[in-house]
DNA sequence: TGTGTAAGTAACTACATGGTGCGTTGTGCG
DNA sequence: CGCACAACGCACCATGTAGTTACTTACACA
């Protein structure tokens, strides 16, 4: 945020013009909207209108549409990342913190429903928006390591079976569960049940945590 | 396929006019053109041009883009049931057909990938162009008890554990396979490794191999 | 209190889009 | 043969699209 700045409290004064609250509510319209529709199907009209913004404003700050969805990716990568760090794995056993993960994984995907559709329009253009990205980089070494120091500790622990790549294991607690909620609609009509029923929701997630631990655990 | 009519042997006579001809130069057009870009950022004048037929017959065989984007899915789906079908599992040993089973769906992501782009552009519009299509359900009903009895065939053989819901399985199974392959692009830029390099490949396919035996298997 | 600068606006443009109206031509069949 | 109909082609339309030009207005600071 290089344009941030010393400013007094907005309660004691309102203010007409105020310029990182203005890009905010285009970030988050612009969320909303490139989740729903994919970055094709978004309409940078429709964004301005639901952020109460100008159009002119969107290019002013963020010089495309492109260049608004990849600040929205950005952010929401940084997000997912950010709440994970406060998970605190390393306090755990090692199995509490595998289940945490997994557990967290799913919620936060329940929560961030865009996250996982802002992704998969990502790819849908090889990643083109985030490819060069130095922060997305960073983030992502220190979230693999610290999964793999989770592995190192169980397996010193005696509880984690040895030679697990914590990068494979990322993937595949990612997988179980994103799989699950980007694909609910045609899974749905496959498989002739709600998908977000609460019941099928702990169903899920039960055989989720299921999965990793048999793939992770000793025994 | 109403309009098929008896007709002798094409090699004999050069047709220039062929209408099943030109609809499956449409439908592969489209198919390519679908996955590549999406539903909304697919262009009908790209298929037209693409399948070296008019814009009109396009509208003519399908109504709509919709339509089209309906029957190219329908298509879709259909293949992928039928080539499982021809995989003959009720004839190999439990543990064999399960690590088939996972194999196969692997390889044909691999062979197909539009399949994948296609199934996200439907859940991105939450299944509108399916949702009401009877033959999906039937074949899916057909596909979901097979696994059912190939588990139930293991838990009796005292190889497989008992009580693995056919449907958790088969959601697991397609996820550790098309989550790797969906998210392939954003995927190598964060875990900084080709993801479709050949060596990734292998080891990949070998870590869901055993992430399901271990998940279905007993010891 | 005046002023430079940044926040904000409205009306526009150039063009690409999905979709059609209507005319032409090849061909299977009586 | 000849005719009815299906396959095909061209030129067009109304609308929506990302992006821009030229302008006004609020505010921080001197």
């Amino acid at each position: 945020m290089p344009l941030e700045k010393s400013r007094a409290s907005s309660s004691t004064k309102k203010r007409v013009r105020d310029a990182e609250a203005t890009k905010l509510r285009i970030l988050e319209a612009a969320k909303k909207e490139f989740a729903r529709n994919g970055l094709e199907g978004a309409r940078v009209d429709t964004i301005a209108l639901d952020a109460k913004a100008n159009k002119r404003m969107l290019y002013h700050y963020f010089k495309s549409k492109d260049g608004l969805f990849r600040t929205v990716l950005e952010r929401e990568y940084l997000n997912i990342r950010e709440e994970e760090t406060r998970l605190d794995l390393e306090n755990l056993p090692p199995r509490t913190a595998l289940e945490t993960l997994v557990r967290f994984t799913w919620e936060y995907y329940i929560a961030n429903p865009e996250f996982i559709t802002l992704v998969n329009s990502e790819n849908l253009c090889q990643a083109a928006h985030i490819r060069n990205s130095p922060t997305l980089k960073t983030i992502s070494q220190k979230f693999v390591r610290r999964i793999q120091s989770l592995l190192d500790r169980g397996v010193r622990e005696n509880i984690f079976r040895d030679g697990i790549d914590a990068a494979q294991l990322n993937i595949t607690i990612a997988s179980i569960n994103y799989y699950y909620f980007t694909n609910r609609f045609t899974g749905s009509v496959i498989f002739e049940r709600d998908f977000t029923a609460p019941e099928a929701l702990e169903e899920r997630i039960a055989f989720n945590i299921e999965t990793i631990c048999r793939l992770v655990c000793k025994n």
